[in-house]
DNA sequence: AAGCCTGTTACGACTACCGTAACGCTTTTG
DNA sequence: CAAAAGCGTTACGGTAGTCGTAACAGGCTT
């Protein structure tokens, strides 16, 4: 019926497209119904229909000018998810830890749908800090975030790098063959720093965590404005973030 | 077609029994296939497609043994919701600045499906302190929640009073005329006071949130152990309530 | 080894879902 | 001020997507 596109089906697509619509919500706040139905080429009836079901069950909330956002159940939802997801909930009081001790913001980084998608935070109490926010993406290719890739099987490493490497600051590799040697040169050294690849002035510095099994799972991560970062904070966050991976690593059961 | 108990369908169906499931796993984490089933009244056949389809968009996940949780996407959305929600955004910072001052929990709480439902709360440092769940059901006509149903229509109000008061402790109002003097009083003064009416040894008070347009939307809530709490720091919450919540009110637009 | 549970697959029947078209309505355009 | 274009909404008939039945494989218990 339909080309190549939708490879086999033993899903519910309408389930999969009140996904869609979930998280075109989640990402547009005060989205229109108009909206949805072009961002997701859908008919507006059919989205309708949806927005309709879910605002019965308060997943989402229809404003009196007619725009949608995310409601209630959303939260509970998310909050039961947050003690639900082992990872999350065990790195949640180490990533504040070592928020704390390093003083800047901390970040728990998974790879999803070949992207790294931050599912846990921690910020300090501070005046100047890096903003961090949950549900935010990243590419794998640029910034510390590449320590997700370069413990990945070769083959599986290849098909996550895209064609074109995306140039986010000048600093950003966008060199395919620099780039595999700088992941090698990662896994031997067990971390990965990067100045200035992802935003100008922001220093970033992550470390593998290990699952119950020995596999990388996830990152975590310390990021820090440029201008009060030493060689000797970069090489003091290294340690804490050793510290921190071990002890998560350590209650998932490695 | 069928009988009288969907009363009239704009909705569709597969998206409803979906938000089913995901409650459903939500309530119940490691539950398996058979057992949402058969908590639905569905056949495993649907209930597995459903799980299917959510988990390749990661908002629940299957273990190695078979069991379902919610997943990394749910976090995601919940994240989102919490930021989107204007009550729950504006709560959260008052709500932790109540909890301060008072040093005890406190909560924020709305009418959802004829319960009252938490959906934000904190919790201060303490060894012993009331725990607070989001998410969390308790009836409407116990404890100090009723100020939920003390400022609603007379209609409305006894549309919510169930026939039969669920009697959670021998304090727990259980006959309706008397929760309908209650409840006058409640409106009166403007807060409600409950002894032990939930649970045993807690003491609870809570104060209504208006809206912009001067309805009750919300409830903000105190709750500590009844052994430290004396009659002066009733009076104390009850100050420092009713200035959460013109806080709160405030910042809707009233 | 027989029984019962689980999760899973396949497939034909049917209904629930979808898209088209047309409707009011407000806002923008001429 | 009328025309046009956008919005959300409703209705309805055709069909594709969804559903349930039935049967399967595998793990535990008896």
């Amino acid at each position: 019926m339909d080309d190549s596109s939708t490879e086999k089906n033993n899903i519910v697509q309408a389930v999969d497209v009140c996904i869609d619509v979930l998280l075109d919500v989640a990402k547009n706040p005060d989205i229109r119904l108009s909206e949805i139905a072009s961002n997701l080429s859908e008919t507006k009836p059919r989205i309708l229909r949806m927005l309709r079901t879910m605002e019965q069950r308060g997943l989402v909330r229809k404003s009196d000018s007619g725009t949608y956002r995310l409601g209630t159940t959303a939260i509970v939802l998310g909050t039961a998810a947050s003690t639900q997801v082992d990872l999350v909930r065990i790195a949640n009081p180490i990533l504040e830890e070592l928020g704390q001790k390093a003083n800047e913001t901390t970040q728990l980084r998974i790879i999803d749908n070949g992207e790294s998608l931050c599912i846990a935070k921690f910020e300090p109490m501070r005046d100047l800090r890096v903003q961090a926010m949950i549900g935010r993406r990243r590419p794998l290719t640029a910034g510390s975030y590449k320590v997700l890739l370069a413990y990945l099987q070769p083959q599986v490493q290849q098909q996550m790098i895209p064609d074109v490497l995306p140039k986010l600051t000048k600093r950003t590799i966008t060199d395919r063959g620099k780039l595999v040697a700088e992941l090698e040169k990662i896994k031997r050294q067990g971390f990965c720093v990067s100045f200035g690849e992802v935003s100008e002035q922001l220093v970033s510095v992550s470390v593998p965590v290990l699952a119950f099994d020995g596999s990388v799972i996830a990152a975590v991560n310390v990021g820090a404005p440029a201008f009060r970062t030493q060689r000797s904070d970069v090489d003091r966050f290294i340690v804490l973030l050793k510290d921190a991976s071990s002890k998560i690593s350590a209650r998932l059961g490695w």
